[in-house]
This record gives structure tokens, C-alpha cells and sequence, in this order.
DNA sequence: CTGAAAGCGCTTACAG
DNA sequence: CTGAAAGCGCTTACAG
């Protein structure tokens, strides 16, 4: 590989100018520059990223924490970064923890030894001194989900109002027994349970606690929902499900077919998110839609200008919204 | 940022014992490692990553070229990818080109740079000299296809024979109208369609060109084939499909839903992939499973091994397989 | 407009 | 077992 050495060679001149001409610096004559590009052609020159990040250069690579990037969320989210991030020159580096998130502090690592300038954690499990720290010098942004108790910015819709506003639209539906779906384990600081159970005190409903499913996150946990539904006793059923995601709705409405239970009649799904699978189940999902594009774009953005010490972008709204399909009976 | 430098001074050695201890060089007393561990605990210290990589370490961050992360196929390809990269102390950067196929050059531009070690690129559309360049240094890895005519080493799995069968499945079930659907446009070069006119000859069956669909890539394109679909003559219509994937197959499927077409009754469908929407629709996509997660590890493995000078991983049998479920119907 | 030289933070051949 | 020094490929303050 040559070097700006075997360039400013080539082209008799010296590396300082080699390097001027490179950076776009005024004061290289027109005729010496010429020069130059000729030689960096000739040799098939490309400037080593490497010795300029050393030189202070930012490495221009910022990383996304995720959980898998075949949930359909999240490699909506990583579309959405990864794009926002190329236009402002980034690279994207794609961190899946599986799971596991001890990788979380592995991760977070590789921008203290300078491999990435910056990181978006989406669904940070808990807040370490070292994440805190990163936080604070701007070189570390959360998105979607903070799980733990501690005050912490996070970008992320209003999952509260959002939860507490399809719950509300299930009741008046004429729904009184609505099971509830989380990813997580019962928790009082989760903002949906929260919405939710707000609802359901404003109609004076009570919670039954056995209609409360922890874990549910994909397509064979909401399988495993309908299972569970079809051996209970009709009067027990629940009418409806607030599930966790479009991933689940979809899997408790394939199920259904097989257990000759019908959605919506027989159970209503309101899903979370709005993915195309929302439209190819059959029926099709009503769902509360996120908007994860804008999310992503504006975390992304968020995270840039703290790199580049550059104002903030302005505050966007994330407003979720209910779009109306077919998975959700009126009662009424 | 703490440096080597300062470690150094802080345990009272010099910045080479420092250097041998972080490299696990043998030559080095257990007193003076524990001191020099204890000054880099109090000053925090991570080895600058980019100071390595100036001295000759790999950067251990490889590229992967796809067009959307959002089209399954390849959230699951990059999902492989990256844990078997994981695997080796690789980390994975996402490169989409959303259809412009323009940055290519500029995504394998980064290896030059030295950004990049290597990349894998899915779905190459022409082999410029560059990139042929780079497939003879062993930086670069093609993945899933080739669009060109050159000969090049491409890691797929046999589409003309995974075509073929899927065909003659179709033959053999009764079907003598096949529509049949492809993300290109129309090349004598695409091993799908040399598949299919094998079997169609094979059994002496003509091809309908006004049953030949360009571009059909996603559910958008599926449901647009539905529409058509309706739009004909009863009599006209081919009685099955060779969807070009299960994104293709699932739109048609949920469109039919909506103009009261039987599926499979009026029309088959063959889905490709067998992927997760494979068993959400209804009908469930009887489909042709490709082994993804297989052709990832391999690619990868692959690639890495080029990167490190090691013996190439074991030939492995990219096997594909007809899943048997519910979108094809036997005329006979 | 141009260039010599220092230095970014490491590793390693050489010397002890 | 330890250290002084060169050098990886750039950029930039300084001098001209």
C-alpha cells in the first residue's frame, strides 16, 4: 500500500503538501496539486484512516446495541440509524447482545480504546458508573428502553399514554377482562403496565393478575399465549389482549387457526408497534404504531451533535398512534 | 484518556514492560505486572486501539454490503454474520445501499483506508476491476449472488437446482400455468430461471413470457402480482406462482383475502426462503428453505480465514429443502 | 505557497 | 527480566 511518503516521492515534493492537498488547505498552488493527484492516482493512493485517527481524527463509527436484529424492530431502528448515520458520514457498527448483556460493558469498551466515537443503546438493562460516565461526556445515547429505576435520558415515546390509550380503547370496546403482555418480568416502573393499569382503575375494572403474561416478546411466546387460552374455560377467558408487539399478535392469530378460535369474536388483539407483518396475518392487526423511524433518526442525530459538540436537534414528537384494522371486536 | 505513557510513569517501569504486559509477553515478573495492573485500574487505561492498528494489528471490524436490513432475508444473513464474526473477536458494520449501487465502490473504498479489514458483499452487481482486486487479496467475499457473467467464487447455494425441484413439485402436483417471479430483470444468467425452464422443458410444458415478472422483490410487489392476477381472464390465469421469495409470497397471500381469491384453490403459491412469515400467513407458505444462517457462518468463516492466513473452513453442502405447508394445491 | 520536524500511542528489534 | 529508541502514516505549528 503506498504511502503519503511514496507519494510526496513520486511527485517531488513533500509530505506536508501532500497531506495539505488532501485536506482541501488554501495554500497549495493549482499546478503543484495537479502534481500530486497525478501521483496519488498513479499509485493507487488512499490516505490511511488509521494514522489520521491518530493524528485526532474521529474514527467516524458509531455502534447500536440491540438485542436481535432479526426482531423486525429493531432492524427497522438499525435502518433507520444506519441511514441517518451515513449522511452525516458515519459508519454503522451493529452490536448484538442476544441476550446477554454482559456484552453490554464489552461493548461499551470499544469506544474508550477509540473503535467507535460513539454508541446508541436501545433497552439498556442497567446503568453502570461506566455507562453514567459515557453518558456524560456525550458519547453515549439510550433509545427506546431504559429498564431500571434511575433517572436517565432516554429517547423513547410516551409508552404510558401510548398503553393507557389502547387500553382505554379496548374497554370501550366493550372489553372488561384484557389480558396483559410484557417483555420484561412484572415491574411497577414498567411504563406500559403503568398506562394500563391506569385505565383500567378510570372504568373501575380490577386486574386479574392471572391475565398478566411476563416475557412475551416474539412470535412463539404469543403462540404459546393462544395455547394457553384455548384450554381455558370460556367463561374465564379473557375477551381481549394487550400484546406486546405485532410479532406476538401475530403468533396468537396463526395459532388461533389451528385451535378453530376465532379472531376477533372470540378474542381481540391489539398489537404494539405497526410492522408490515400487521397487514399480512389474516385478520390484520390493530395496532398502535410507533414511530421508530424517527426515533431512530432523531437519537442518531441526538448522539452526532454531542460527538461533533454541535447544538442538539430539535425536540421531535413521538407520537404513537392507533391505526384501525380488523383484529379488534366491538362488543358493544 | 489515560496512555501507555502515563501507566509507565505511574508504575515506575517503562512504556515496553507496559507494552509486554497488556500483549502477555512472558518476559515479565509477576511483581512488576501486578504493579502495572494496579496503575492501570487507577488511571482507568484502555490500550488505544488505533495506535495497535497503526503498528500492524488488524482493525477486527469487517463489512457486510446488503441492500435493506429490513428485508428478512438479510437481517437473518447479518445475524449469522455477525455472530460468527463475534465468534473470531470481529465486529460487524452494516453497510446498506438501498438499491444504490453507486456505493459500492465507496463501501470497499474502506478496506483501502484501512477502516475496514474485509467485507462480505450479498448480491453483487457488477465486478468492477477494484473489487476483483480485492477478491484476489482475500479482503473481499461474495455472498448469496452475483448478478454479472463473469466467473467469480460466490458462496450460494444451488439456485438453479433448488428452482428445478420447486418446479417440478408444481409439475407434479398438476400445475402447467406457472407464473414465475423474479428480483432481477429478465437474464438468461439467472440460475432461478434456468431452473425453472428446466423443468418446464423437462416436461414439455411451454412458457407463458406474460406470465414472467420482473422485479418482484417484496410484499408490495406480491400484492401488485395479486391485482394483475385478478384482473384476468379465469381461463388465463396461471394456476400457481414461483414466488421469488416469502415476502412476494405473503403479500400475494393477504391480497387475496381482499378480491376473494382462494389460496390455494385458485392459485398456488411457492414461497422461497422459509421464512418466519412462512407460518403466519393463511395459508402457511409452502416454501423452499434456503440454509441462511449456514451460508452466513460459512461467508464469514470464510472470509476471516482469507484475512488471517489460515486453512479455508470445510466445504460445506448449502442444501435446500421444500417445506411442505399450506399455499399449494394438488389439481390432480 | 512550501518544507523540516515533532508527535499522536503504540510495538518490537536490539542491547543489556 | 527490563529499557531506550525507531517507526507505523499521518497532521500541524513553526519557519521561511
Amino acid at each position: 500500500m503506498a504511502s503519503i511518503e511514496d507519494v510526496a516521492k513520486k511527485a517531488r515534493v513533500s509530505v506536508t503538501t501532500v497531506s495539505r492537498t488532501l485536506n482541501d488547505h488554501p495554500y497549495v498552488s493549482d499546478k503543484t496539486k495537479k502534481k500530486i493527484y497525478a501521483a496519488m492516482a498513479e499509485l493507487d493512493y488512499y490516505p490511511n484512516n488509521i494514522a489520521q485517527q491518530l493524528r485526532g481524527k474521529a474514527s467516524k463509527m458509531i455502534g447500536v446495541i440491540i438485542s436481535y436484529i432479526t426482531n423486525p424492530f429493531f432492524a427497522y431502528l438499525v435502518d433507520s440509524i444506519e441511514t441517518t448515520a451515513l449522511e452525516s458520514g458515519y459508519h454503522l457498527v451493529v452490536l448484538q447482545t442476544q441476550g446477554k448483556h454482559d456484552l453490554e460493558k464489552f461493548y461499551t469498551e470499544m469506544i474508550k480504546k477509540k473503535q467507535l466515537d460513539g454508541i446508541i443503546i436501545t433497552n439498556l438493562e442497567t446503568a453502570t458508573p461506566e455507562i453514567k460516565a459515557l453518558i456524560d461526556t456525550g458519547k453515549v445515547v439510550i433509545c427506546n428502553r431504559y429498564i431500571g429505576n434511575e433517572r436517565l435520558p432516554v429517547i423513547h415515546i410516551d409508552e404510558e399514554e401510548a398503553s393507557y390509550t389502547g387500553t382505554k380503547y379496548l374497554i370501550n370496546q366493550g372489553h372488561k377482562q384484557i389480558a396483559f403482555c410484557t417483555g420484561n418480568v412484572m415491574n411497577t416502573h414498567d411504563r406500559r403496565f403503568k398506562g394500563f393499569s391506569k385505565a383500567l382503575k378510570e372504568f373501575k375494572l380490577d386486574f386479574d393478575e392471572n391475565l398478566f403474561f411476563e416475557k412475551t416478546l416474539d412470535v412463539e411466546d404469543g403462540r404459546n399465549f393462544l395455547r394457553w387460552f384455548a384450554k381455558q374455560d370460556s367463561i374465564k377467558r379473557p375477551t381481549a389482549v394487550f400484546s406486546n408487539g405485532d410479532q406476538v399478535a401475530a403468533g396468537i392469530i396463526s395459532e388461533a387457526h389451528k385451535y378453530q378460535i376465532n379472531i376477533p369474536e372470540d378474542l381481540s388483539v391489539l398489537g404494539f408497534d405497526d410492522q408490515p407483518i400487521a397487514t399480512l396475518t389474516s385478520p390484520e392487526i390493530t395496532t398502535i404504531r410507533q414511530p421508530i423511524q424517527t426515533m431512530g433518526e432523531y437519537a442518531t442525530k441526538t448522539l452526532i451533535a454531542k460527538l461533533e459538540n454541535c447544538p442538539l436537534p430539535a425536540n421531535v414528537d413521538l407520537k404513537t398512534e392507533i391505526i384501525h384494522r380488523e383484529s379488534v371486536h366491538n362488543l358493544l
